[in-house]
DNA sequence: CCTTTTCTGACCATATTTGACCTTCGCTAT
DNA sequence: ATAGCGAAGGTCAAATATGGTCAGAAAAGG
């Protein structure tokens, strides 16, 4: 069991002992208290507690600075998507399409194969045309990303 | 918790106890029963109480003199986008532009991504001109934020 | 071996706290 | 009127306290 195991389970023993859902803690005590390089925990948060596994990270730095960890539900994970999907303005470039897929993913409401399509089509579209292809891009992802959204939906129950 | 944290709240309480709308305090009485310095006050307030945040701030320095908080309403802020935009004038710089768009951002009437989709209009379209550019970005940024504040208006019914 | 995961450390970014110095206002003595 | 004084509040930069990032070393797995 590695160390990052070891702190794993502390933080998830935490999280069950408070029952609130939401635990905050201190960073450089965690290192402390383990012996390692504060560096160490935010690995462990960035492996372990991922938006796509259910968890939700918050932080603050300078004095009082803290990291907060909170359980999501599915339910809450559904609803950051929607707004997600709303931020997607009239136009988007190439590269913030590829933001806005890794946070879906993040998020847990896309797999990495349904990325994949959805990044194909992207291309393939866009490639057809000489212009707008700013705002085709915006139009196909909302779309695509609602639908696949839906599809999973049926499947589901 | 941090001290500005909790000079935070205790303003905040004092805020809803008034049911008034608006407190007046003394910076030099709040740092005592903070054990502060005062200028500990003025960044709390410059941190937390800003328009964005929807409180309105004025002050008087000299014997008397008194720190004013108030709430103010969506309403409130949407008219000073609107005394904001007549202050706009014939003719501004780049940088004035800028700061413009800071201000409506600052009032909420404008969402990062909106400043960035006018911040980008106005460079395409006034890269386009020999002479006139001042005058041309003065007319684009009236209309642009005028088009989005109305186009946010009928989303939010 | 080669790949993947874990660890570490150097360097970075940001929030808070404090203190020295500045500005404004009201009042009073001239 | 007004110069001067004391009583507010304001600004800004430095010191301090956290947390974040990233590249490479080390370890574990296959």
């Amino acid at each position: 069991m590695s160390l990052a195991d070891l702190i794993e389970s502390y933080i998830k023993q935490q999280l069950h002992r408070s029952e609130n859902e939401a635990i905050a803690l201190s960073r450089a005590e965690l290192a402390e208290l383990f012996s390692c390089v504060p560096s160490q925990i935010n690995y462990v948060l960035a492996t372990r507690f991922t938006l796509e596994r259910g968890y939700l990270i918050e932080s603050r730095r300078g004095g009082g600075g803290y990291i907060r960890i909170a359980r999501v539900t599915k339910a809450d994970r559904l609803n950051m998507a929607e707004q997600l999907v709303l931020e997607i303005g009239l136009q988007i470039s190439e590269s913030e399409a590829e933001q806005f897929l890794a946070s879906f993913h993040d998020l847990g409401v896309l797999t990495r194969q349904q990325v994949r399509v959805i990044r194909a089509i992207l291309q393939r579209e866009t490639a057809q045309i000489a212009q707008g292809k700013a705002t085709l891009r915006a139009s196909l992802l909302r779309g695509l990303v609602i639908l696949t959204m839906q599809c999973d939906k049926q499947n589901e129950v």
